[in-house]
DNA sequence: CCATGTGAATGTTTTCACAGCT
DNA sequence: AGCTGTGAAAACATTCACATGG
């Protein structure tokens, strides 16, 4: 029998949880309950408790959870304890932004390979890693074994992009671009979507309505959404 | 009596009706059901009546949609019918691609004013808009009346930025900083969080496990992400 | 006959509330 | 006494399935 089948929900809230607790081991806290934790993030304390327990018992009874003990098991069940190589495809201004953002590395991501279309891009280095022509794409990540790729390139090319990056063995794509990528069922999505972010915001803006639910759809409307950068 | 209140999870997913609407006008396509258009974007043929179904009727029996039709329908729902202005807060590589970016004009949005720490960027233009000074931040954007804010500083700024855009006025608010911004329930924020995003990935690479639910979950989970306001 | 719009059914996620351990 | 982990209940979201109207 399988484990018992976790809702992509809970995946998707653990990264926040490990980034919360990593916040707290710097400032010194070692210890926490559901309900600290819980209002530093946002979500009620039952739903931690709840996401935590489809994956084990982490926390004493009348004392809460050990800080440190917590973030290592998150970044264990989410394979953070190790390092992955991460394909970037575009570097226009928002794939230079990517490209040059320091907050991969301290996260188990490592942009190990950029590729571009504009031959004057090409040889460029960022942080190392230099920039190859987009026409080796399938070849290099096959050859580097890269099973995470980042799209950051026009709508127009999108999904031919995607679809050679899943031809060398991807299987999990970050996608910047405004399209909705067609894959096949063994490879994983997830949208960076600012534009549509910002558009459905609006809907809540200059009517007189307040929102509401306003706290209690924080955490769960932002993982529903997946967003995009820019 | 109210209207009846609307799930955030169904304004999250109008704009990403009313894109691929407009695709499909670029594309000649005049007339679209609700399994067609299902297909297109991923999710299922009830869920888009369902959804439509909390604004009014929009479809023609037997017929489906106009394309052109409820394409404006949407965006009127969304008060894209109009220009907003928006304030981004950050200069650096995201900032700078941000404001670069072109699809704000053709989607409603338009970077009105851009605030920065470094005085080399004070005084810079990008597309017409001068770079201010932070310190300007909050009397500008309440003098312009900007309700909408990007916050593209680092981490360790992004909570005083946002109290200083909501203390000018702004409601709504696209985070790209790691951090969970505390706001007060009249202001709504989208988080928009690649490093999450890859770090949720992973949970289902290399363990052996074959995605499940993932052609539904796929909308619906993006949306789920995106956090925020409340 | 086709496809919408929607009650009813189903499925999923969150919250309640408390037994049980420290 | 305090806080976890979890059955059970409630709330929420999706899908079914069909009456209705073009």
């Amino acid at each position: 029998m399988r484990p018992r089948e976790i809702p992509d929900i809970v995946i998707r809230r653990l990264p926040i949880y490990e980034r919360t607790l990593k916040q707290m081991l710097d400032a010194g806290i070692t210890s926490v309950s559901s309900e600290e934790l819980g209002e530093r993030i946002g979500v009620t304390a039952a739903q931690i408790r709840r996401d935590l327990s489809y994956f084990g018992k982490f926390g004493k009874q009348g004392k809460g959870y050990d800080v440190a003990r917590l973030a290592e098991a998150i970044a264990h069940i989410l394979h953070l304890d190790r390092q992955w190589d991460v394909a970037l495809a575009g570097f226009g201004h928002l794939g230079q932004a990517i490209a040059h953002y320091r907050g991969f590395e301290p996260n188990s991501f490592r942009i190990a390979a950029i590729f571009a279309r504009n031959p004057e891009h090409i040889g460029q280095q960022v942080n190392g890693t230099v920039v190859l022509s987009e026409t080796e794409l399938t070849r290099v990540i096959q050859e580097m074994g890269i099973k995470i790729g980042i799209v950051a390139v026009p709508a127009a090319a999108a999904q031919n992009v995607a679809d050679r990056m899943i031809a060398g063995g991807v299987r999990a794509i970050l996608n910047y671009a405004p399209v909705i990528l067609k894959v096949p069922p063994s490879v994983w999505v997830r949208e960076i979507d600012p534009i549509s972010a910002l558009q459905s915001l609006t809907y809540y803006l200059d009517n007189g309505d307040q929102p509401d639910g306003h706290a209690a759809a924080s955490l769960n409307h932002r993982l529903a959404t997946e967003a995009t950068g820019d």
